[in-house]
Parts: structure tokens; C-alpha cells; sequence
DNA sequence: ACTAGGAGCGCG
DNA sequence: AAAGCGCGCTCCTAGT
């Protein structure tokens, strides 16, 4: 007996669900007319470890719902047996594939990392042709990159949100966002209908964004490119990053101490909150100190940039308190409650998030661990027998930036291994520049980088604005092709609009007043695309040892006996030319454990 | 009760 | 003339 179909709003197309033997048998033979294939899954939560509930399958007019722990046979067959049909379509393929590579090899490991690796890079993912298309989110101004405002803007199929409708139906029946996607009956009439119809809204944005990135912006080798990132990205999420329990236990004991030491101390100033600013404001300037700045919304202004310029114990408190609470709740507890589960974390690392083309990772955010606390890298390890090593790009955006302006000034310091910012030093101040001046040509350098004001340069360096004008007067006297290339890119942007492209291509969109940003945007983005080059190049050589990417460094684990040598050839890999511009990387060895680099000197004997 | 935005802070 | 860039996460506050 077949189940009986389901209306969906669009027009003449129906989701099937896979409950009967029957049901079963109809599938099958639809799966073999099949050449396209979307695919999309259902699970418990957005976590690493939450299971898979439904699996989808779908061309533009049907989808398939079916439970894969009672099909074990169709998932094996569509995601291990390829060659059966001309493509994979999935959107976001690295959240999709790992979910069902958990089920399918739940108990190997490196299984499980050989099979996301291979079938994210096979997938045709719509998002990443939806970024390389716009790289924009929502809050920029952009279509956004979920596979609802990319059906309303690419299919015009507003009426259909599934989020929203779920959202109400989970309410109905009790439950939340967060207990809903678990709890929710398996073959709820809604649910199967959006689940189904994702996977159709899915294979239709493919048709439309393949002929865009493909054909209009001629932007496939690009695809493939990110596609290849994408896969490393989503082995590193499946493979994870040993956790030292016990480390992380004593950082979160410590931390904690730290936290309740200061936050009495604050209460004793009269904080109850210290994370409020508006208390911390006001028992300052009860004890006499004067805050001179505002926010933009004309709230006294206590960051910690003036709170660390007072001088004053409640001060000292509130940033001891706050860095301590950041870290636990930040990094330590997520970290100890992901190792709790296997031992491991398993972030999720973005292989195409940011404007730029830059990577992100999240869950726990571990591009941002603090580098001035050893004691948070420290709860993250090597596995057995292995060290961490990191290997970073040399003055990655420095260098690009010469490139892109074709500075030749900068670019023979670069080639005769001259330090950059030494070099512009000496063209600002002579051969005998100070320490100071060293800093501040380099602050200058950087200025031009981001386009910031002399004002700015002035605030961060601690000259005059006077001074700091003339510092980048100077930079742009002595480097006119840095000048006029940046003038050049502010001036195109303004005229054109639109978008403007990297050298490796990728579209960056311009925001009308902030043309500056190009400049900016232009040079993040050609060093994240030399960054995910070099991490492919090391892929192919040390793909089992790497565990993170970290914007221009590549975090790995190697074995003990072979940390130099493998560190050394990594640089190799990583490393190469840009036009005349060499590109190099080095490499340091931390320890068993990542906190071991950034252990300061008497740490290490206790 | 839940959400959105602001403020703040961590990194490259 | 003026402009620091890109992220993720947590907490607070004010809104519904």
C-alpha cells in the first residue's frame, strides 16, 4: 500500500514519504530516472552530535521523506555507491553530509572523515554558489545565504517558510525552537511537508544558481575551488580537536576563582553587575573619575581600552572579572561539555562565511581563543604520540597589499628578506629610526590597509593628529603606487558600484559611502584565497593531521618524531610567489598541548 | 516569554 | 574630507 502524497503550496509538486515496502519500491524506481539529486536532512539539533531524524531527497517538483535508520540500505546506496546520477545537490552540504556520515559510520572515525571529505567536495552546495554569487548576509544588505531568502529571492517562493510555520506548530504542541526539532512527531504532516519541500526549493535554486555562477560570471573553477575548501573544512569539523579534560577542568576551577575574587571585590565598589555598563559607569564617576567618552547611543563609554587607562582598583576588577567570565563561558564550558560526549570538539568551521571569503568557526569560536591566557589552549591537545604545530603566513596582508598596488619600493624590501615595517621606516625617518618610529611607520602601513583616518592612527599609536597626518602623507610621498592604487580603488568603486572582483575573482560587493572598504576587502580577500590554497596544497600531503584553520595560520597535529621535518615542508607547501611578491610561511612547534606555544616563560616550569 | 540590537571583547 | 577591516559569542536592555 503507498502512502498517500502531499499537496505542497507550489504548484504541482508533491513530497512522498517512504513508510511501506511499497513506498519503498516507488522510490527506487524514481531514484533511477533520476541525474540531479538534492538531498537535505532533519536532525535533533544543529550540534555535531545530534542525530539525524529524516532524510530528503528531491528534484524540482518531488521530494522524498524517509526515517534512514529504517532505510539503511537507500542511504548507503546514494552517498557510498556513487556514479548512479550525474550530481549531489545539497545546500550547506558540510551540515548534511556529516549528519549522515554519524549514522553511517558511527563508530569509525576515519571513516567518517574520508567519507565527508569526498562527498561535501561531490556536492553542487547552493550556498557556496549563493556567496560566490553575493557574499553578502542579510545584516549587509545582501539576499542572505539560508535557503529561505534565497527561495524568496531566486524562486519568489516567500509564501513558503517552513522556520516560522514550524515555529508556531511546535508551540501549539508545547514545545520550543530547541525542543521541537527533537520532539516533534516523525511524520507530522508539517514537518514532513517542509522537510520534503526543502529538498524541492533546494534543486530549484541549483538550476538558477549553477546558470549564474557557471555561465553569466564564469565563476566555476572558483566553485570548485571553495567546494575543495569546503570538504577539507568539513573533515577537520569530523575529525575535531582532542580535549584535555582535566586541563579543562583545573583552567575552569582556576577561572572561577578568578571570576568570584573579583566580582566581590566590584560588589564592594558598589557593582552587582559587571557587565552592566551602565552600573559600572556610574559607581566610577560616584568615586570621583572622570569618564570623558560616549557611546553612539550617548551612554557613558566603558571598554576596556579606558577602563585599563584609570588606575583604579574597581577598574582592575571589572576587567578581571569580565576577561575570567568571557573565558568560561566562551571557550572553557563549551569545550568541556563537547569533550564530555567523545573527548573531543568539533567545531564547525565555515569554509566561505565572511564578505571577504574569509573562514569562520563556531561552536566554540576558535579563532578567537585569548593569546594572552595559555591556559585555554592548553584544554585542547594532540592525539597520542603527536605534537601541535602552527604554521602561519609571513606578513600575509602586507605582502598582498604590494602586490595588489604593484609597490615596488615594498616589494624588493619583501624579496631581500628586509623586515617590512623596518623598511618603511627607514624611508620615513632615514637609516637610524627609532623603536617608536618602527611602530608607527608600521601603524601607518596598517592604516592604509584598513583606511583609517590620521585621527585614528594618532588615537592608536598615542601621537599627535597633527604627527599622524604627516605620517601618512609621507607613506603615500614615498609609495606613490600604494597611493594611487588605493585612490584608484576608491575612485572605481565610487564610479562603478556594483561589484568589484579579486584577482582569483571573486565578487565583492561595494557599499555605497564606504567605498574605502574595497581596499580593505581587496586585500583580505586575495590573502583568504592564498591562505585556502596553501591549506589545500598541505591537504594533499598532510590532510589526516589537520585540525584547524585559523585565517593565516593551519593548526595541525604530527607526529612527535617528525614535528621539524613535517613542520618545514608544510611552509614549503604553504608557501610560493605572487606575481614578484615571495610568499612565505613559518612554523613553530607548541607541544602536546596548543596552550604550550603561548605558555610565557616561568609557566613552563611549574 | 521571547526577540533584536547595542555594547563589549576575543582573534587575525 | 573622512573612513580602521573581517568574524563569533555573551550579556544587558528595551521592545513586543
Amino acid at each position: 500500500m503507498r502512502t498517500p502524497a502531499i499537496k505542497t503550496p507550489l504548484d504541482d509538486t508533491y513530497v512522498y514519504l517512504i513508510k511501506t515496502e511499497e513506498d519503498r519500491e516507488a522510490f527506487w524506481h524514481w531514484l533511477s530516472e533520476q541525474d540531479a539529486l538534492a538531498f537535505d536532512t532533519e536532525t535533533e539539533g544543529l550540534g555535531f552530535h545530534d542525530p539525524l531524524r529524516l532524510l530528503q531527497f528531491g528534484n524540482t517538483t518531488e521530494a522524498w521523506v524517509l526515517d534512514p535508520h529504517d532505510n539503511p540500505d537507500i542511504v548507503e546506496t546514494v552517498f557510498t555507491h556513487s556514479a548512479a546520477w550525474d550530481k549531489l545537490v545539497a545546500h550547506n552540504a558540510a551540515f548534511d553530509v556529516i549528519a549522515i556520515g554519524r549514522m553511517l559510520y558511527r563508530d569509525n572515525p576515519s571513516m567518517l572523515i574520508e567519507f565527508v571529505e569526498n562527498t561535501v567536495e561531490e556536492c553542487y552546495d547552493t550556498q557556496i554558489m549563493s556567496h560566490l554569487v553575493d557574499p553578502r548576509d542579510e545584516r549587509d544588505g545582501g539576499v542572505g545565504h539560508g535557503l529561505k531568502p534565497l527561495s524568496d529571492h531566486y524562486l519568489g517562493a516567500g509564501a513558503i517558510d517552513g522556520q516560522t510555520a514550524l515555529k508556531n506548530k511546535f508551540r501549539s504542541l508545547g514545545l520550543n525552537m530547541t525542543t521541537g526539532w527533537k520532539q516533534i512527531d516523525l511524520w507530522d504532516e508539517d514537518y514532513v511537508l517542509y522537510a520534503g519541500l526543502d529538498a524541492i526549493l533546494t534543486a530549484r535554486l541549483e538550476e538558477i544558481l549553477v546558470e549564474k555562477v557557471f555561465t553569466e560570471l564564469n565563476l566555476g573553477d572558483q566553485f570548485n575551488f571553495d567546494c575543495k575548501v569546503a570538504a577539507i573544512c568539513a573533515g577537520m569539523t569530523a575529525r575535531g580537536v582532542r580535549v584535555d579534560m582535566e586541563a579543562a577542568k583545573s583552567t575552569l576551577a582556576a577561572l572561577t576563582g578568578e571570576e568570584v575574587t573579583a566580582r566581590q571585590n566590584a560588589a564592594f565598589y558598589g557593582v552587582e553587575n559587571v557587565n552592566s555598563t551602565s552600573q559600572v559607569a556610574e559607581a566610577l564617576l560616584v568615586r570621583g573619575v572622570e569618564l570623558t567618552e560616549k557611546t553612539e547611543t550617548g551612554k557613558w563609554k566603558v571598554d576596556k581600552e579606558i577602563l585599563s587607562s584609570l588606575d583604579d582598583p574597581l577598574a582592575k576588577s571589572v576587567m578581571t572579572c569580565k576577561a575570567a567570565n568571557k573565558a568560561m563561558k566562551s571557550w572553557v564550558e563549551p569545550i568541556l561539555t563537547q569533550g564530555g560526549i567523545l573527548g573531543r570538539v568539533h567545531a564547525r568551521i565555515a569554509a566561505l562565511r565572511a564578505r571577504t571569503g574569509r573562514m569562520s568557526i563556531s561552536e566554540p569560536a576558535l579563532q578567537q581563543l585569548p593569546t594572552d591566557d595559555y591556559r585555554i589552549r592548553d584544554c585542547l591537545i594532540a592525539d597520542e604520540g603527536m605534537v601541535i604545530i602552527a604554521a602561519d603566513y609571513d606578513q600575509i596582508e602586507v605582502r598582498v597589499m604590494a602586490y595588489l598596488a604593484g609597490e615596488d619600493a615594498i616589494i624588493s624590501a619583501i624579496k631581500s628578506g628586509v623586515d617590512v615595517h623596518s623598511s618603511v621606516a627607514e624611508s620615513l625617518y632615514g637609516s637610524s629610526f627609532t623603536p617608536q618610529q618602527r611602530s608607527l611607520a608600521k601603524g601607518a602601513v596598517f592604516a592604509k590597509l584598513y583606511g583609517a583616518s590620521p585621527k585614528r592612527l594618532a588615537a592608536q599609536t598615542g601621537v599627535d593628529e597633527l604627527e599622524a597626518k604627516k605620517v601618512m602623507a609621507a607613506l603615500d610621498r614615498n609609495y606613490p603606487r600604494l597611493a594611487r592604487w588605493s585612490k584608484n580603488t576608491i575612485e572605481k568603486a565610487r564610479f562603478r558600484g556594483g561589484f568589484m572582483s579579486t584577482p582569483s575573482g571573486r565578487r565583492l560587493p561595494v557599499d555605497r559611502g564606504h567605498e574605502y572598504k574595497l581596499v580593505n576587502h581587496l586585500v583580505q580577500g586575495t590573502a583568504a584565497d592564498i591562505f585556502k590554497n596553501g591549506m589545500i596544497d598541505v591537504h594533499k600531503e598532510y590532510g589526516h593531521l589537520l585540525l584547524l584553520p585559523v585565517h593565516d595560520e593551519i593548526i595541525m597535529q604530527v607526529p612527535e618524531y617528525q614535528a621539524e621535518e613535517i613542520g618545514a615542508h608544510v611552509c614549503e607547501l604553504m608557501g610560493g610567489v605572487l606575481g614578484e611578491v615571495p610568499i612565505t610561511a613559518g612554523y613553530k612547534i607548541a607541544g602536546r598541548s596548543w596552550g604550550d606555544a603561548y605558555r610565557p616563560k616561568e609557566a613552563l616550569i611549574a
